[in-house]
DNA sequence: GAGCACTGC
């Protein structure tokens, strides 16, 4: 089977092969020869180092040694002093107990509460015994998030006085900083789970870490599903399974009881609070403890947990006026609050590590920070100094309907789990206390344990093409921490059936292979991989790169009007997809290059997300390049020029399409599942088409269909025939309609029929 | 006449 790599891997493949050519010793073919000496020669720190056979005592020899056993170097004065600090670790006291269960079994669950350093400590324990360079392999350690894999991997080269990228890299999307030496590689879990897919046995890693694993994030359970099965055929591969407390046990059984190791983490002690009685409004609630212990408390700073930017703001200019009312009439210190979400800019997340505001006069009470976030405060960004957490027991959580194939945001109740973490981030510095909204009874009873992993909340169409590109064949029988429901993954089946990704025996079609390749809804792969076809695969490109990225458009509350003004200078009547691509081709042009932060200032246009499409587009193009997939456009003076567009939308999204209803104005049905559904009110599309394809089905007060582009039912019947078989229809509206289509294309076809005879 | 929690390839 041809072994064909993600575009960043095969770069590091390339840079490899030609960096090795001279020295035999990094020949592949050749390296068995050299395999005993390796790395662990005579003159090597790691000549007495016996494979999974070190002692902590051993390791600390050479760690206690003159030179840098990785490089040969020298150590350095700041690295002598960074080895005293990790000494002082929790997890340093177990090391040897560590090497025993790691030596003794090829499955291991490792607990470590926050502080415990196991993140940059148990890698390189790994490292000293298990000698990946004697092997020709690397040691992995997977992060949920690419900023963790970076930003572990710069301490981690650190400490091990090396630099980055060298015997210590990462690699994350859109960016590869790994060499040949590399020899521990922090990385995203999508980012080994896309190497799995061109290398099912990870032949690449003597071991593999998944850290943050209780996050249960859907490339963590895919890998842990996969690991299971790749140990049984490569007995040389360890896992390791990072975690923090809670669910250990769940981890062990489902690696057939793989042993535990428990080390305690260094945190301050939180006190916690419930309400006596539930509250009726969580977010009112809120803002009173905020100023009730703005004015009883000592000092330290406040985290509120709320929902949403909209909640956020709001609560932040409350509590912001009220507690100017305090410092006027009751001397309270002053208060600064900061809202904080992910659509932030940056710049506006960085203002949260600000200090507090000083006393008003020298002598006066102190002031106090107060963070309102959203759960980016929970696992992502950790703010020091926070003493006091207010828990309204709520976040806004993603949930899957398989029955009308939409995934919605919700408003829902926190996790136990959830609680604790939110609990934890009062006692970072020092003992904290955490006012939990809601009773000890609501606690203990209401609460569920976990927050249901992302998987059995997900549309799972790419999945499930990732699954079957991973070799998996038989996913009723794929062994999944927590198999989702039957429905969900019919529907992923029958979706990618459709799009031809499977055939009718759910095997993966040329197609889908292709489809698999890139990083994207499949929906969206096969629009892509068709467009050509339509010729218009550069337009569609930077449609669907614009597509995968947070919305362009900026609304800020203050300047709606202004905003909606610039944002119809790039609308097209014909819909919201042609605008996107307008709105593209704006930003390459001259004007806007001169200087872009401007320019988006200035149209209410998001740099950061245009800048991403960009880094999307470009890698897209790669894929594309790769497969010999042609890139081709239109001529723009041609007529066909946006009516190609459309039609090329059509091969990607024929699912995802609504009719007007007869009455009612701009009331809309959709195609199969019959929703009643509404244009939403940020569509730019300017005449009452009567078929419409939608990217997006929101769920909030209403119905709402987003982005949104017209399209003639001829173009369904053409391009997607078999999901458009005007025999499965019911008799209605619908099925007329798509009737009287059909009589137009053969009526069509008979005249150029026709006129050709 | 609207609301994008968060993350990833």
């Amino acid at each position: 089977m041809a072994d064909r790599r993600s575009d960043s891997e095969e770069g590091s493949r390339a840079k490899r092969q030609k960096m090795d050519a001279g020295d035999p010793k990094n020949n592949p073919y050749l390296a068995h020869m050299y395999e005993e000496t390796n790395g662990a020669d005579k003159n090597s720190a790691f000549a007495k180092f016996k494979r999974h056979q070190t002692t902590a005592a051993l390791a600390k020899k050479v760690e206690d040694g003159d030179n840098n056993p990785f490089n040969g170097q020298p150590f350095s004065s700041k690295y002598f002093s960074i080895l005293k600090a990790r000494r002082d670790l929790p997890v340093h006291a177990q090391r040897d107990e560590f090497l025993q269960l790691y030596q003794q079994s090829q499955i291991l669950v490792f607990v470590g509460e926050t502080g415990s350093g196991k993140t940059t400590q148990i890698p390189q324990f790994v490292l000293f015994d298990d000698l990946p360079q004697t092997q020709r392999k690397m040691v992995a350690c997977t992060q949920p998030r690419r900023v963790a894999a970076m930003s572990v991997a710069q301490r981690v080269a650190a400490e091990m006085d090396v630099k980055l990228g060298e015997e210590v890299g990462y690699s994350i999307r859109f960016e590869d900083m790994t060499s040949p030496n590399t020899l521990l590689k922090y990385m995203t879990d999508g980012m080994l789970l896309r190497e799995a897919m061109n290398d099912h046995n990870l032949s690449r890693y003597s071991t593999i870490m998944l850290d943050e694993a209780h996050e249960r994030t859907m490339a963590t359970d895919v890998l842990m599903g996969l690991l299971k099965e790749v140990v049984q055929r490569r007995p040389d591969l360890k896992i390791i399974i990072m975690s923090a407390t809670l669910d250990a046990q769940k981890f062990q059984r489902y690696f057939n009881d793989a042993p535990l190791l428990a080390v305690p983490g260094r945190t301050h002690p939180v006190e916690i609070f419930y309400t006596p009685e539930p509250e009726q409004d969580y977010v009112e609630a809120a803002i009173r403890t905020v100023l009730q212990i703005h004015a009883t408390e000592g000092d330290g700073d406040v985290l509120l947990f709320l929902t949403g930017e909209e909640e956020i703001e709001d609560a932040a200019r409350k509590i912001t006026m009220e507690g100017e009312e305090m410092v006027r009439e009751a001397d309270a210190g002053p208060i600064k609050v900061y809202p904080l979400y992910g659509s932030l800019p940056p710049h506006m997340q960085q203002r949260i590590f600000e200090p507090p505001p000083p006393p008003r006069r020298p002598g006066g009470r102190p002031g106090r920070k107060v963070i309102v976030s959203t759960n980016i405060a929970e696992t992502s960004l950790t703010i020091d100094g926070i003493v006091y957490v207010v828990d309204p027991g709520f976040s806004k959580q993603k949930i899957y309907n398989p029955r009308i194939r939409v995934e919605s945001l919700l408003v829902s109740p926190i996790s136990k789990a959830s609680a604790q973490q939110r609990a934890g981030r009062a006692g970072r510095t020092r003992p904290g206390k955490c006012f939990r909204l809601y009773t000890e009874g609501a606690f203990k009873k209401e609460l569920i344990e976990q927050t249901y992993p992302e998987i059995l909340r997900s549309n799972l169409a790419s999945t499930v093409l990732e699954l079957k590109k991973l070799g998996i064949d038989d996913l009723v029988h794929f062994d999944l921490m927590d198999p989702p429901a039957p429905e969900t993954l019919m529907r992923a089946l029958e979706e990618l059936n459709y799009l031809a990704c499977l055939d009718d025996d759910g095997n993966l079609t040329q197609l889908g292979r292709l489809a698999s390749e890139f990083p994207l809804d499949p929906a969206l792969a096969v629009m892509l991989i068709s467009s050509p076809e339509f010729y218009c695969s550069n337009e569609i490109l930077s449609i669907v790169a614009l597509l995968s990225v947070p919305q362009v458009f900026v609304r800020p509350a203050s300047q709606r009007k202004r905003a909606d003004e610039m944002k119809n200078l790039f609308a097209h009547p014909d819909g919201d997809h042609l605008s996107l691509l307008n709105v593209y081709h704006a930003f390459k042009g001259a004007d806007a290059q001169a200087n872009p932060k401007q320019w988006c200032h200035d149209h209410f246009l998001s740099l950061r997300s245009l800048q991403s499409a960009d880094n999307v587009r470009m890698q897209l193009l790669r894929i594309m390049e790769r497969e010999e997939l042609e890139m081709v456009s239109t001529p723009f003076e041609d007529k066909k020029y946006y009516e190609n567009i459309r039609r090329a939308l059509c091969a990607g999204l024929f699912m995802q399409i609504a009719k007007k209803e007869s009455q009612g104005k701009s009331m809309y049905i959709t195609i199969k599942d019959n929703q009643n559904v509404l244009l939403h009110p940020s569509t730019v599309l300017a005449h009452d088409a009567e078929w419409v394809l939608y990217n997006e089905f929101v769920l909030t007060t209403k119905n709402y269909i987003r982005t949104v582009t017209a399209i003639k039912p001829e173009w369904l019947l053409d391009i997607a025939p078999t999901y458009y078989d005007i025999s499965s229809f019911p008799k209605g509206d619908i099925r007329s309609a798509l009737v009287r289509a059909a009589d137009r294309l053969s009526r069509k076809e008979k005249m150029r029929a026709d006129k050709r005879r």
